[in-house]
DNA sequence: GTCGGTGCAAATGCTTTGCATTGAT
DNA sequence: ATCAATGCAAAGCATTTGCACCGAC
């Protein structure tokens, strides 16, 4: 698959926008984390590898990386914003552990097929969907 | 079944809390809107029949009526809480009209039963589930 | 050389909290 | 009478924005 920075760059030109250092590094953090992340957490992983970017910095991008369809939100909670990349993926389902807080990817396709036959029936057309589902251990 | 106020002021009395003139009509007010709604639209319909009710009040009587199984959060983007009547009915998932902003409620037992499915294989119990279908008219 | 990008600090908007007063029990 | 609830205004937080300087093209 064409790496996500080319999707990024051609995406920046199309609106007359800039492929700045920042916006590389930012979404090659994305990238290495392949993970759910909010903000503050990216910011951290950033420093770690010695890259000074701003939150404003920081926010402005992902809004971008969201425009240009590389990385999506994901609504956990009311507190604050996570996302995720999502460019080229199935949207995923999430299994979220109550109890420990942990935070589990699934892949139901079912739950697709499930999804398109209810748009279908009203005539409608899926264009995407969030799915999280809220357990603890059994016992 | 019985009727939601006397839940409600049941949890208050076992929680050694007063069942007052505001949190009754805040309640009452939220039955009647029969829809998800956020803060200040409560509000503003507390005021149309003439309650005057702080923020601050809407704000913590929605947290006890959380923590009273009555209401809850259902996340539809990142700006602010919307929520919705929870208590004795099957958790509502919802169609979300992108083109119109449109929210529909829908009905679907098959994504209960798969999600117990999905649960059930991996040694979990199902607590809750957040379904959102994102869908344009299509043509 | 031109715009657009960045960092900073200030502003925003939803939600929460501290405090003095009011009111349910 | 007591102890919790209310309203108000201030505080908190995540996110956004204005502005002066900087840098990609």
């Amino acid at each position: 698959m064409e790496p996500l920075c080319a999707v990024f760059r051609r995406r920046l030109k199309e609106l007359g926008q800039k492929y700045t250092p920042e916006r590389a590094q930012i979404l090659d953090t994305i990238i290495k984390l392949d993970d759910i992340f909010e903000a503050d957490q990216l910011q951290e992983e950033l420093r770690k590898a010695d890259f000074r970017v701003s939150k404003a910095t920081v926010y402005r991008t992902l809004k971008l990386l969201q425009e240009a369809g590389i990385i999506q939100q994901v609504l956990v909670d009311s507190e604050q914003a996570n996302y995720q990349l999502a460019y080229g993926r199935r949207p995923r389902d999430l299994l979220i552990r109550v109890d420990t807080q942990e935070i589990i990817s699934i892949d139901a396709p079912e739950l697709i097929e499930l999804r398109d036959r209810i748009c279908r029936e009203r005539g409608l057309e899926p264009q995407g969907h969030r799915f999280q589902i809220f357990a603890v251990k059994k016992g």
